[in-house]
RNA sequence: GGAGAGGUUCCCGAGUGGACAAAGGGAGCAGACUGUAAAUCUGCCGCCGAUCGGCUUCGGAGGUUCGAAUCCUCCCCUCUCCA
């Protein structure tokens, strides 16, 4: 593709919180040669949700400038874990599971990069070379006042929680790796300037002109307050089933929409602030437009058929409330059954007496007619549909 | 190496011999209300075919006691100060 350098400029900027710096990026976009474009990822979360995405999307644009992307996975790095997380340590992960996640994570992320284009890089491959000499070595490039620069580091040091040592290796390594393989830029979410700054100290001092680094938002998870993870439970895979992509798009607030708009969508910014104030106005209905944004999340993932009846079992199972045609679960049950060991069988309950309670809240349905009776029994002859809540529904077979 | 403070259920955090399956908050789940919105309100939130009852839980292992999250011993882990 070509474009100037300041048009190149104007499209990346997009979405970016923060670019160190603007005139850097121009000077190398100046140089009219394709940029080495990193961006790391950890082995350890294979399952990528729409927050990921943003990044992502990034990085697809630089490889549609004509930019050489790198998609780093972390190998090495995923033996410590971010500190940047809650978790303090993080179990070691075999050979086996590393290639296993990578694999996954290849799959997940060529549904938006093109395959070709990318070049898939580990960091053990450097760093196992790298040995203990040089990794003292690299070690004795920075400080520990330095590392507890680092807004995580502080709060934990502050707070008296512990903070291993190899936690510090991290930033390091991250930094060592864009000078291996010699980075023009770097992108990662706000989270990691950090260790997007050690990665340019470390190229400048081995004698490379330092990484631009651009950070993109974090996404907020569907909760609209923490950021959007897999471990909080208020993520939208990019993985997951077309109904349910939907459904919890669907479920976040009328203001986290516009910022799901703004960060998802491929629309015009303009065009959105126009359905924005059509909204404030109320001319238009926030539940249309927050329709038309699962839509175009679900299809980019799904393709359009599969967004198109993920709108429809929506209508039907929340709006009007009805068992849908279309049930993705199904089970075949004996003669007959306790329903709360049924529930427990199709994991739509944690325990039998977690079961109990549910039935006691009368949040268990047998063919749409709620179920009071905890000794209730599903008769495979007569019974057809159980459903918990809003979310668990199953067909016998 | 020395001195001190701690480790409680998914998370934070109260509890220092019985009234403790353990306060309170958060998260989660369900119900009401709705646009499956969000917010709010209400209930639930260890397990057991069980509204009684039984069993398992308070870093680990033992012990004292009719009775232990609470007392004692040893061990493991974290933090602080001194070296």
């Amino acid at each position: 593709m070509n474009m100037s350098p300041q048009e190149q400029l104007r499209r990346l900027k997009r979405g970016a919180v923060e670019i160190i710096s603007e005139e850097e990026l121009l000077r190398k976009l100046e140089r009219g040669t394709p940029l080495r474009v990193k961006t790391g990822f950890d082995p350890t979360a294979p399952d990528l949700h729409l927050g990921h995405t943003v990044l992502i999307q990034k990085m697809k644009q630089f490889q549609e400038l004509g930019h050489e992307v790198i998609f780093l996975i972390g190998d090495f790095t995923g033996l410590i874990g971010d500190p940047s997380g809650k978790s303090e340590t993080r179990k070691q992960l075999s050979r086996e599971e590393v290639l296993e996640n990578a694999a996954t994570y290849r799959e997940q992320i060529f549904k938006i990069l093109d395959s070709e284009a990318t070049v898939v890089e580990f960091n053990s491959r450097w760093m196992g070379e790298l040995g203990a000499a040089g990794l003292l070595d690299l070690s004795g490039k920075y400080t520990v006042a330095r590392m507890l620069e680092r807004d995580d580091f502080r709060k934990r040091y502050h707070a008296q929680e512990p903070i291993s040592i190899h936690e510090f290796m991290y930033p390091l390594i991250q930094g060592y790796d864009s000078v291996v393989l010699e980075a023009d830029v770097e992108l990662g979410g706000t989270d990691q300037k950090f260790n997007l700054l050690v990665g340019r100290e470390l190229q400048r001092e081995a004698g490379m002109e330092p990484q631009v680094v651009c950070m993109m938002p974090l996404l907020e998870g569907t909760d609209g307050v923490q950021k959007m993870s897999k471990s909080l439970d208020n993520h939208i895979g990019i993985a997951s089933p077309p109904e349910d992509m939907y459904g919890r798009t669907m479920s976040i607030s009328d203001e986290l929409m516009w910022r799901y708009w703004e960060l998802l969508s491929s629309r015009d910014l303009e065009e959105i602030e126009v359905e924005k104030s059509a909204v404030a106005a109320g001319s238009l209905h926030p539940m249309e437009v927050k329709k038309a944004l699962a839509t175009e999340i679900v299809e980019r993932f799904h393709g359009g058929e599969a967004a198109k009846s993920a709108r429809e079992y929506f209508e039907t199972r929340h709006q009007r409330r009805s068992i849908p045609r279309d049930i993705r679960k199904s089970f075949s049950p004996p003669e007959k059954i306790w329903v709360c060991q049924l529930l427990l069988d199709l994991d739509f309950a944690r325990s039998k007496s977690d079961a109990r309670r549910l039935v006691a809240q009368r949040a268990v349905r047998v063919d749409g007619a709620v179920v009071s009776d905890p000794n209730f029994e599903f008769q495979r002859d007569t019974h057809r549909v159980v459903e918990v809540g809003k979310n668990r529904i199953a067909q016998a077979e």
